[in-house]
RNA sequence: GUGGGCGUAGCCUAGUGGUUUAAGGCGCCAGGUUGUGGCCCUGGAGAUCGAGGGUUCAAAUCCCUCCGUCCACCCCA
């Protein structure tokens, strides 16, 4: 095998493609209700807007980045999340001056140097919604609802969504000291990288998964109680909002999240089995991040999902596919002078809107129907010399294994009439 | 970056030192006489046994290194 696919990077198959198109197609459809717009943002963008943005100490920035140089010398960055470049694209474009809150959604790959395993890739597509603009919590409902029920209405059951509030500039700083107040005296009883993680970004302490560190962790005073006066009615707002629309949560006051620009809301819904990489969806308020980027205090909030994951939940929970694929019509054919007639026949299907194969090369009849059985199309033509002189086809049902005479000029009108399967995508 | 499992044809698997010129199943191609698939039968193509090095008279089989893959940690979608 002399090249392979990439480390971590999948070929997507043809027999994968359904549910590709399956999650897509209800990911325009949800949008479309909730108002979000399209946006296709390039894959790559200058690497100091991902480090400024997500976080210099993220474990993102520090070692999961695709960074190279162009022939311009320039330091360029294969994106490793999808906010920072809607949140670019909306200063570029001057997106404040359009009503607010600006409601976009992306989909496309995302790119982390990371070490493959089940449900994580290096290179995978994720579907964003961010609504930039607006601070009122009515839109972290928004946010959390829409990515709720577009998950519910692909037909995934059994989803948690976690829910907390991970404060502002304002009151996060007061917060963790007291955290810290709490870890010191435990400091010597916990993993080496919470040892670490105390100094460098003890708000993650919380999300340390090591046994060791639980009974920490789980008395740890929650931020909760310590939101100043925007954050705290703010949180409350979020929690009524998705009270009133029937979204049950439970609220986790040891979920952080491992970008730096969340403030406010974060949240994550993950299948009700668990599991490592089990989380399906993510996000958050950013209320500081347009600033960070050099824009006017602009605050946003927003999600992102990863299509593998949820296909992979498709799967295990044995949600069944839409609209099996229309197969095609296969068009056989015996000897030269039929072989030509075929191939106009082959294009008049096609012509017609009806997706239609054919065998090529000098394969008996018998060939051609054993290939045509195994593709699986549900009809076959079959044009030999007796059809040339009497200008019909044959028109075989394969299912039946009954085959009648049609005029040669009447096939498309037999196929337009229903009786063959005229071409979805 | 750390730890563990695994790497034999497109896929699944047998073979753990000489009976292997590497076997079987699926799939693919062809045939089973005149222009007819699905079942069955027969035949065929297809493998540098992940790569490199070593031990040995002899290696798919033992040792080392590397690579890949899967799972877990970390982190995240």
């Amino acid at each position: 095998m002399p090249f392979k696919a990439p480390r971590g990077t999948v070929d997507i198959m043809p027999v994968e493609q359904g549910y590709w198109r399956y999650v897509e197609g209800v990911a325009a459809q949800v949008c479309r209700l909730y108002g979000y717009q399209r946006i296709d943002t390039p894959i790559f963008e200058e690497t100091s807007l991902f480090a400024r943005s997500v976080g210099e100490s993220t474990d993102i920035v520090e070692k999961e980045m695709y960074s190279f140089q162009d022939r311009g010398g320039g330091g360029l960055t294969l994106r490793p999340e999808g906010t920072a470049a809607i949140c670019r694209a909306y200063l570029e474009h001057g997106m404040h001056n359009l009503p607010q809150p600006v409601r976009l959604h992306y989909l496309g790959p995302i790119f982390r140097y990371e070490r493959p395993q089940a449900g994580r890739y290096r290179q995978h597509q994720q579907l964003g919604c961010e609504a930039i603009g607006e601070q009122d919590a009515a839109v972290d409902v928004e946010i959390v609802n829409l990515a709720w029920r577009f998950l519910h209405r692909l037909g995934l059951g059994n989803l948690v969504l976690y829910l907390n509030s991970v404060g502002c500039p304002r009151c996060r700083p007061g917060y963790l000291v007291v955290l810290k107040d709490h870890y010191e005296p435990h400091l010597a009883s916990l993993c080496p990288e919470c040892r670490t993680r105390f100094h460098r970004n003890p708000l993650r302490l919380l999300d340390c998964k090591k046994d060791s560190c639980q009974p920490v962790a789980d008395g740890a005073p929650p931020m909760l109680d310590y939101l100043c006066d925007s954050c705290a009615p703010h949180f409350q707002v979020v929690r009524e909002g998705l009270e009133m629309l029937g979204i049950p949560f439970q609220s986790n006051h040891r979920l952080v999240r491992g970008l730096d620009y969340y403030t406010k809301t974060v949240f994550e819904i993950q299948p009700g089995g668990g599991g490592a990489q089990s989380t399906i969806a993510g996000g958050g308020r950013y209320d500081g991040l347009i600033e960070e980027l050099g824009g006017r205090p602009t605050p946003g909030v927003g999600f992102a999902t990863g299509i593998e994951r949820i296909i992979l939940n498709l799967k295990s929970q044995g949600v069944a596919l839409p609209n099996p694929h229309a197969s095609p019509i296969f068009v056989a054919y015996l000897g030269e002078a039929a072989r030509r007639d075929a191939l106009k026949l082959l294009e008049d299907l096609r012509q017609g809107g009806i997706a239609a194969v054919s065998a090529f090369g000098d394969r008996s009849l018998k060939a051609q129907l054993r290939q045509a059985n195994a593709l699986g199309v549900s009809h076959t033509l079959i044009l030999g010399e007796e059809e040339l002189k009497t200008g019909t086809v044959l028109l075989r049902t394969m299912a039946q294994g009954k085959q009648e005479r049609v005029p040669r000029e009447a096939v498309l009108s037999v196929a337009r009439e229903g009786s063959l399967p005229l071409r979805g995508d």
